[in-house]
DNA sequence: TTATCCAAGATTTTT
DNA sequence: TCTTGGATAA
């Protein structure tokens, strides 16, 4: 297909920095893939371009799309990779400046909140134990801001002040362990170019070009390492869609986008709204769901294929019902069409809906897969693996030490910990090195001193000859040593889990193989150590590739669905209360402007990916009634239903209240929510 | 040190 | 309703 002038206009602009406001399904990606082909034929050599993006996935696309533009000899050294893993790259580069070893752990959120735990334990904050997981989010999003210790500790008020001693301590103790977090992956680089101007020299001379994906989804700190990587000329082209901001929650700015106007005044905007996804019909929806949100840049989506047919709204007893009539939908319409299972998708708010959805579609005998639910890497026996091979690369890794000294039992108990845990505090040092100290004998019996030092020579040596040669082999040995297949099956409450368990090792295991494999191959010394931090970063998506290509029906979160396309897409659950989602009323009193606004901006764009997802057919559904955690309640169609366009809509069951009614009451039933929520 | 029971808490989640 | 982790007993 040929590019449209927007499009062409978007990729020959070089000589200004440029926002690109890329609607849903107006072909962003292809702009990206075509602008990095034009940078190389106008002579820029692609080792000095870098694209970015937030997923593996997306960025694994965008190799393969450039791949089938130019051929490889043109592309080598490009780097197109997601912002932790250039992070990473950085921080592996420079870790001398930075005052960290080359073996660097990666934590991940348990093990944040486990060191936080600790910390807590251990020492005597003026923190409530029972905050811990706030005090792990705020700390997260003092890192998303860009915001280091010392700058919170100078402006924090008498409130703030323990979090903020927490979150100085918890830093420090990362530091201890040669550890990083994922949001260090980027903040840490930032404070580097802060500080080190003749390294950010270095690294603006090899990337002189930079594009960036899903450009409303960067945080404070992203945006930053974009500001220092690019140099005040802004040679970089960012690819965005407000309208598509899903993840403020989590720390995304999508008025980063307007800050690019202020800070680069030479910026130039191109609008992409001509779509290549929907009927008009679905579009014209869209358009008019999303116009009740404030706009910056207005833009309406169009497209050039038919009008289509109309949105079907329909409205079912019970959550039961509803799974098993569009089940039965899905069915009929399937035979009736001659469509491939593939061409479905059932999306939903929360990951809990599926249970019911998956029920229904096994009765009917209807293929399907669950895309999103637990990670790869949440699952015990995988953590347990990766954190022995952490030890392996840096014994100074507490976490991971902790994880799995009595993972399978080694007799060695919470009271030995303890006092190895008390120790190592009172000499600043690693668990693994107090360990070692002769000291220790005084506070621990014999006994305990023995099995902690057996174990700890029994690490090094392994990760001695795992790093002299033969790696896996070594990783193959060390795990039949440790006996962790029967570990396993003595854990596992029946045979099937036991086999899932088991089977999760031996993937983890086949993947290590092929990454130490392209290591080798690249040459790299210090393979383990990048082995294990490249592999930290990666995600449950990797390993879906293959499904991908069965004919089944995808369920997902609309979160999930983000970036997707679908013939036939179900929208289920349209209720108040599930589709605007009720906030927690902690939440609520956090934040500062109009939060309530805000947050019901956020699910109407919710609701705005989930519609454009659609390329054929949509259909939203809710009930009358759903169970809820054992409790059966009643339930009001969302107020998104009423914000569509009604002669588009076929909506049999039409309640006879006006929509102001509707309004009021979905308010007055939040509302008495929240009350209920802030008085308990 | 390990095994078992009970209570709390349950959006979304790119890395 | 279901899962997960913490407290308690053996």
């Amino acid at each position: 297909m040929s590019l449209n002038p927007h499009q062409r206009a978007a990729i020959k602009e070089i000589n200004h920095p440029l926002l690109v406001i890329a609607g849903a399904g107006s072909g962003k990606t292809r702009v990206i893939t075509h602008k990095i082909a034009h940078l190389i034929d106008q002579g820029l050599a692609a080792r000095h371009i870098a694209a970015l993006t937030f997923t593996n996935k997306a960025a694994r696309e965008m190799k393969a799309r450039v791949g089938k533009l130019m051929d490889s000899k043109a592309l080598r050294g490009l780097t197109v990779s997601t912002f932790h893993s250039l992070g990473l790259d950085i921080l592996r580069r420079e870790h001398k400046a930075l005052g960290f070893k080359a073996s660097l752990s990666i934590f991940d959120e348990q093990d944040r909140l486990a060191l936080l735990k600790d910390i807590l334990e251990h020492s005597k904050h003026p923190c409530n134990p029972d905050k811990l997981p706030h005090y792990a989010w705020q700390i997260g999003a003092w890192k998303n801001d860009c915001l280091p210790p010392e700058q919170i500790l100078a402006q924090a008020d008498a409130e703030q002040q323990p979090a903020a001693c927490l979150y100085e301590e918890y830093n420090r103790c990362l530091k201890a362990y040669n550890a990083v977090d994922f949001d260090d992956l980027i903040l840490l680089p930032v404070q580097l170019f802060q500080e080190h101007g003749e390294i950010l020299e270095r690294w603006q001379h090899k990337l002189r070009y930079l594009l960036v994906d899903e450009y409303q989804d960067t945080n404070q700190t992203q945006y930053r390492l974009l500001n220092l990587l690019t140099g005040p000329l802004g040679r970089f082209t960012v690819v965005g869609d407000d309208d598509q901001s899903i993840y403020a929650w989590r720390g995304a700015r999508p008025e980063n986008l307007q800050r690019l106007k202020q800070d680069y005044p030479r910026l130039k905007i191109i609008m992409l709204e001509q779509n290549y996804r929907s009927t008009g019909r679905i579009l014209k929806a869209a358009n008019a769901l999303i116009r009740h949100n404030p706009h910056v840049f207005e833009k309406k989506l169009w497209s050039a294929y038919g009008f289509g047919d109309p949105i079907r709204v329909l409205s079912h007893a019970d959550d039961l019902a509803e799974a098993q009539q569009i089940a039965a939908d899905i069915l009929h319409h399937h035979f009736q069409h001659r469509t491939q299972w593939h061409d479905y998708a059932i999306l939903y708010r929360s990951n809990h809906q599926s249970r019911v959805f998956e029920r229904a579609l096994r009765e009917q005998r209807i293929p399907y897969k669950v895309s999103g639910g637990p990670s790869f890497f949440s699952y015990t026996e995988v953590k347990d693996v990766l954190a022995y091979l952490r030890l392996f690369v840096n014994q100074d890794d507490d976490a991971a030490f902790l994880r799995i000294i009595n993972v399978p039992k080694r007799e060695i108990g919470p009271t030995t910990l303890e006092k190895l845990g008390a120790y190592a505090q009172q000499r600043h040092i690693s668990l693994f090195s107090a360990c070692f100290e002769l000291g220790l004998e005084q506070h621990l019996p014999a006994r305990a001193t023995a099995r902690l030092k057996g174990f700890c020579e029994w690490l090094v040596d392994t990760a001695d000859r795992a790093q002299r040669g033969d790696t896996l082999g070594v990783l193959e040995e060390f795990i039949d040593r440790i006996e962790y297949k029967d570990h396993l099956q003595n854990l596992a409450a029946s045979p099937k889990q036991f086999e899932r368990k088991w089977q999760n090792v031996r993937e983890l295991l086949d993947w290590l193989g092929r990454l130490i494999e392209e290591e080798e191959d690249a040459g790299g010394k210090d393979i383990l150590s990048a082995v294990v931090a490249k592999i930290m970063l990666m995600d449950v998506l990797e390993r879906q590739r293959d499904d991908s290509a069965q004919d089944q029906v995808t369920l997902m979160t609309l979160h999930a669905a983000k970036g997707l396309e679908f013939p036939h897409v179900y929208i289920v659950g349209m209720e108040e209360g599930l589709l605007p989602h009720h906030k927690s009323a902690e939440e609520t009193t956090n934040d500062t402007s109009t939060p309530e606004d805000l947050y019901i901006e956020e699910e109407r764009r919710l609701a705005y990916v989930g519609i454009t997802r659609a390329q054929k057919t949509l259909t939203f559904s809710y009930c009358r009634q759903r169970k809820r955690y054992g409790e059966v309640n009643d339930c009001q169609p969302s107020r998104f239903l009423e914000e569509l366009p009604e002669e588009d809509l076929e909506w049999p069951e039409k309640s006879t209240l006006s929509p102001e009614e509707k309004k009021a009451r979905g308010k007055a039933a939040l509302a008495n929510l929240k009350n209920l929520l802030n008085e308990t």
